[in-house]
DNA sequence: ATGCTGACAGGAG
DNA sequence: ACTCCTGCCAGCA
């Protein structure tokens, strides 16, 4: 049975695992979903740590203004971007996900 | 064991 | 309105 490396990246990993096309969470969110509002910065550092056995969609998370890593990302954030429009996210001129069409909210 | 860093968020100036 | 700084939590050296 899979140790977890912390409930709290185990967490992490299983609400980012269970966003659905289209829509994006913004690590505060998935933080609060964890348990711990405070945590943001956790999540991003467990995204960094993710184990693609997961599949994380670390693609669909972004920060609170729905910009991407400044390329830290698995290949590039502009290869993000162009796999979220894929899913039917759509993006601001400005370069950022439109948050307030895709925000995920798990029960609201 | 201690200290530093880090895919963020929020408050203050 | 925008920008800068601090705070928080967990992993890693």
């Amino acid at each position: 049975m899979r140790k977890a490396p912390s409930d709290f990246f185990n967490h992490v990993y299983a609400i980012v695992a269970q966003i659905p096309h289209g829509c994006v969470l913004t690590y505060g969110q998935i933080a609060a979903m964890a348990g711990n509002p405070r945590a943001a910065r956790i999540v991003g550092y467990a995204m960094n740590s993710a184990p693609d056995d997961r599949d994380l969609p670390c693609h669909r998370v972004v920060n609170r203004i729905g910009e991407m890593a400044p390329g830290l990302i698995f290949g590039g954030a502009d290869r993000q971007r162009a796999m979220l429009e894929a899913e039917g996210v759509t993006f601001k001129p400005d370069g950022c996900i439109d948050l307030d069409k895709h925000l995920w909210w798990p029960k609201k």
